[in-house]
DNA sequence: CGGGATCCTCGTGGATACTG
DNA sequence: CAGTATCCACGAGGATCCCG
């Protein structure tokens, strides 16, 4: 009865618009700075990579490094324990693959992840 | 650089307020009507239900089963294709319970998921 | 440079009523 | 019974300005 009851904890970690592709600049870049981020990620405002960034560090999967200078600078990175959750990661990425090939098997080519709309 | 790039395509099926516990049940109790599953989530209205199954159903995660007799009965199941699903769900399943005790060690017990709110 | 503080938009999801 | 159709509330996320 318990069984994937508590998946949705993991779900908790990455939801948020701008999550998982922090993630991956941080799991491929290794650390970067803030404006570093900012500037990899178009579109995304100071306020939310920061409202995410802490969202991410308060559950210890990203560290936070504030160096004390003018002008300020702050470097992000994977946490030890951050990187054990790339197999999760991995997996998912893995099913989210094979989902697209099944999608397009079911409804041919071109298709988006989303159902058409209709009027 | 093309790794973790499509899980969020994995994310994609899971968002959705009401998917995961849909997905708890039908896998937990088998085939189910509609009815039953209002049932069993309550405060689910019918039509975030039929919305979040419609979805399930195009991805080919669930199948709709409609029999056509006065009154009417529709059952929903998870397609054999649905059912490949089932470790992806466990794996994070279990890597949310590994990280509710991760928190703990954090943050001490009676910790809910969430950073705490600050006024 | 790396934020915080405000204000605002817009889409998700809820409430309610109606229907084959 | 199993939906659909409308309307509406709210909160995530965006725009903008300010600050040490």
């Amino acid at each position: 009865m318990a069984t994937y009851c508590k998946f949705e904890t993991a779900l908790e970690i990455f939801v948020g618009k701008w999550k998982p592709v922090i993630l991956l600049r941080l799991f491929s870049n290794g650390t970067m700075r803030f404006s570093e981020l900012q500037r990899a990620l178009p579109g995304i405002t100071k306020k939310m990579l920061t409202q995410q960034l802490r969202e991410l560090e308060y559950h210890d999967i990203i560290h936070r490094e504030v160096y004390r200078q003018v002008p300020p600078k702050v470097e992000y990175s994977i946490t030890a324990y951050g990187q054990r959750m790339a197999p999760l990661l991995q997996t998912m990425n893995d099913w989210g693959m094979a989902h697209l090939a099944h999608l397009n098997e079911l409804y041919g080519e071109a298709q988006s992840t989303e159902p058409v709309e209709r009027n």
